[in-house]
DNA sequence: GCGATCAGCT
DNA sequence: CACAGCTGATCGC
């Protein structure tokens, strides 16, 4: 795994990853993801040599108790953090400090996180452009294209202090890397497993893993499956999953260190007051945060997910009343929203049709609820599931054809969490379908990821040290933002 | 022909 | 806006 060659970045300016330069002098730290990174939680003052790196890899065992590696006998090194060691620049260049660190952790330009969708810091006037791209990627990403060498993992996927890295697949050999673990089965998270995959030992939920195994074909020797709330001793670290409320299988992931330091990485998660119960999550317990700041914006306002389910069933009532003959179709991706599609289930008693290798996935659930109602016949079905992609106007009409007259019309709904409106967002029934003669379309503001106000109050409840978000964080105005909310909720008291 | 990666699109 | 992909093009095997 090649290292990152960070050069420094040029003060009021982007670095070659997209992220913001630190300013020259730490006093004059205005706001930004770079300072708030360095500065928060962290005593710089005893930066030093990184530690040793794990135990050499072994054959990836499960359910590892008490084993591990060396203790950690102080705090820099526990973060492992790795001082500055390059010619002679002194510890209190706060740009160095920032460059040790991104060539410590490896920075690389992020992916769904990242510049795709453009990068609009008003601290670079070139930036967006194609010019201001080239440049910013610089020589060097067209060498790492060139040379077929695979990204840099970002910082923000590794857990300082640990041998180990979350949802970080695509990096090939994470150089330092001995454990993988994987939040939840969606394409964003595992990109990058393939059956040839031999990096290391696989980390995750008894669900992820079934279908990491099913679906992706990586060899049985490499996963590991880890029960909800059991504590496992992995290379020395407590490792501990909990119910992340996302998809089926999608964990928190909470790591507590040999000398007391806890960690919590969210994955994709939609917090909930439950989470506050959890003995791991009580106020002040946890010292480090990776958090799904997917909604971290107050614009996306969305209602409990009951509410929308709730509106989903009344809304089907109501035009089966209308047209008896009606498809229901909800658009769905790989894995998650099946309490939607199961909520109609259970209310009209009828079947869920969808294809076999939807079927199988679900099957793997292991969920008899939802087993149960599965069917292989898209004719004696009324409820079918279909790709989120393929609810259309278009596609659902020429659907509706291949079902030979069994149906008149359609009904269908597009659960995602960015369908909304102001109006919406409080008040369901304002929510107006799209309808082009008999095929009818609903947005519905079905989230799977936390709206605004569940991140402030889970945040707020847990009062970490220091937040890391890992979405939203390749543009430099929504680092910026994001961290002024950190800031907010974490003030005292 | 298959698989992996990536731009473009929703 | 941006979820979590999907499609199609390209490239290497």
């Amino acid at each position: 795994m090649a290292t990152v060659d960070c050069p420094l970045p040029s003060p009021a300016d982007l670095d070659d990853n997209g992220f913001p330069a630190l300013p020259s002098s730490p006093a004059a730290c205005s706001s930004g993801f770079a300072e708030d990174f360095y500065r928060s939680g962290t005593d710089w003052s005893s930066l030093r040599a990184p530690p040793p790196l794990g135990p050499p890899r072994r054959a990836p065992g499960v359910k590892e108790r008490g084993g591990g590696s060396a203790v950690q006998s102080s705090l820099f090194q526990a973060w492992g953090i790795e001082k500055p060691r390059r010619d002679g620049r002194g510890a209190g260049d706060s740009s160095l400090v920032q460059r040790s660190l991104f060539q410590a952790w490896g920075i690389e330009r992020p992916q769904r996180e990242g510049l795709g969708a453009g990068d609009s810091s008003p601290s670079s006037s070139l930036s967006g452009s194609l010019l201001a791209r080239k440049r910013r990627r610089g020589s060097t990403e067209e060498e790492r294209v060139a040379a077929k060498k695979p990204l840099a993992c970002p910082f923000y996927k590794k857990i300082p202090g640990t041998p180990f890295t979350v949802d970080a697949f695509r990096y090939g050999q994470v150089e330092g890397c001995s454990a993988y673990f994987l939040s939840h089965f969606h394409h964003d998270h595992y990109g990058g497993l393939t059956k040839k995959w031999c990096h290391g030992p696989i980390y995750c939920s008894a669900l992820t893993a079934r279908l990491v195994k099913m679906c992706l074909s990586v060899n049985s020797d490499y996963i590991c499956p880890l029960e909800l709330d059991t504590e496992y001793v992995i290379e020395g670290v407590t490792v501990t999953l909990l119910e992340a409320n996302h998809c089926p299988g999608a964990a928190l992931i909470h790591f507590r260190l040999s000398d007391g330091k806890t960690c919590l990485h969210t994955g994709d998660f939609r917090a909930s007051k439950t989470m506050q119960s959890h003995p791991l999550l009580q106020r002040g317990r946890v010292n480090l945060v990776y958090l799904d700041t997917t909604y971290c914006n107050p614009k996306y306002k969305f209602p409990p997910q009951e509410d929308v389910i709730d509106f989903v069933v009344r809304t089907t009532r109501r035009y089966l009343k209308k047209q008896p003959k009606t498809l229901i179709v909800v658009g769905a991706y790989s894995i998650g929203k099946e309490n939607v599609y199961l909520a109609i289930s259970q209310a009209l008693e009828a079947h869920i049709y969808t294809d076999a290798s939807r079927r199988r996935i679900l099957y793997s659930f292991g969920w008899p609820d939802l087993s149960k109602r599965l069917c292989s016949c898209n004719q004696s079905s009324s409820l079918h599931v279909l790709p989120l992609g393929s609810i259309n106007h278009e596609n659902l009409k020429k659907y509706l054809e291949t079902l030979n007259g069994r149906f008149l019309a359609v009904l269908a709904f597009r659960p995602t969490g960015w369908t909304f409106s102001e109006a919406t967002g409080k008040h369901l029934d304002l929510i107006k379908p799209s309808s082009n003669a008999n095929v009818t379309i609903y947005g519905v503001p079905y989230s799977e990821h936390s709206s605004f106000t569940e991140l402030r109050d889970f945040v707020m409840f847990l009062k970490p040290q220091k937040i890391i978000p890992t979405v939203n964080v390749g543009n430099a105005t929504s680092r910026d933002k994001m961290q002024a909310h950190f800031r907010e909720w974490l003030k005292s008291p």
